[in-house]
DNA sequence: TGTACATCAGTGAACGCGCGTTCACTGATGTAC
DNA sequence: TGTACATCAGTGAACGCGCGTTCACTGATGTAC
């Protein structure tokens, strides 16, 4: 029986997470809630402070689930492309989290959310080959970058590469999960499928 | 002095507006509050209903304002893409408002929402050659959407062309205003100049 | 095994705040004769 | 030009709601002897 409440802790933890997961996916992107949370709960506000510090320490463990839920889902997959579409349309809510802007007065910039969002890099990187040279200044700007996340010996060009990939999925990405696409009758899916493929 | 009353509602309306533009400058995405603008204006906040049918009314004008200011800068620039990355960059709460998700029970599809935003690929596709061409089903959506915007004419392989153009900045766009290339250290600007240029 | 004690999950009340919106009303402004 | 009237901007109170958070407290659970 060690740490029976420890592991009870854990566990409601965890409910706390996924009832604020439910309630971002139906109720837009602000509608984080510590009491609306613990009605769903069946249970008084107050109660959830024993778990969480505030609203704030929620909201940021749920961008670092979300963060490490994506990298999985990535590090498994065949493309880093269609893995990446796949699991933003499964859960745009979830993908608002870690790039749409945030709640006001919460710092989306923290150290650890960098580091977290800057590991997708790394996982993008090493499928690549490298493609053109970029210019002197984007080129020292990114071995700086790729050398203070720790893989010091990155070709800039493959840099470059992994940067444009991951923008141009990101743009189509978060126009489709707004419906832009539907939108306009089309159905984004060919769009994917751009030249270079990694 | 005809109409006087009139130019007065009028006007009060734009100071609504410009409150309302500075509030969410200031402070953040959903920070559009009918009260904070009244007490800025110096004014009970069920004055403001003179004017406003209510707080969607008031979104869906900023919004719809919003198009149309960057339609102009997109109009007259020499480059969309550095006219559409300026505009964004130099207000981003007004690019949010356009693209990212909005208020819970806001409906960001209206129809007059989905053609003002298409006029954006209108004042793209004439300055446009075409790249290759889309597979069938691509090009047919492609050219029934043209159609409906009442452009009859479009080479599906420029109407391709004008969407993947647009997300691509987009993407880039999106994620400069958010602060991830800043968060990289990276300057982005050399990014945006990739092939094919328009 | 039984008892005394410490731990801690959860409660209900309260604080202070803000929200959109409706309503009856005052008072000024412009209009019609 | 003067008076009677309609229009309408703006007010203050109110409704009902929700929010994050603090606080003193109850009662159950696990622990130590």
């Amino acid at each position: 029986m060690s740490d029976m409440r420890g592991r009870f802790r854990t566990q409601i933890r965890d409910e706390v997470k996924s009832a604020a997961l439910r309630q971002l996916a139906a109720g837009g992107a602000q509608a984080l809630s510590i009491n609306a949370i613990a009605k769903e709960l069946g249970v008084s506000g107050p109660a959830l402070y024993r778990y969480f510090a505030g609203r704030d320490e929620l909201l940021t463990e749920l961008i670092l689930d979300a963060y490490q839920d994506l990298r999985a889902a990535l590090s498994g997959a065949g493309s880093f492309v269609d893995a990446y579409r796949a699991w933003a349309l499964a859960q745009p809510h979830r993908y608002r989290l870690l790039f749409a802007a945030p709640l006001p007065g919460y710092d989306a910039h923290a150290d650890r959310l960098v580091a977290a969002a800057q590991e997708l890099m790394n996982l993008l990187i090493p499928t690549l080959s490298p493609g053109p040279a970029p210019p002197p200044a984007l080129s020292a700007a990114l071995s700086a970058w790729a050398a203070r996340r720790g893989i010091p010996d990155v070709d800039p060009a493959v840099a470059l590469r992994a940067v444009e990939l991951w923008s141009r999925v990101h743009g189509l990405v978060s126009l489709e999960i707004e419906g832009n696409f539907a939108a306009m009758g089309l159905d984004p899916g060919p769009l994917y499928s751009f030249q270079p493929r990694e």
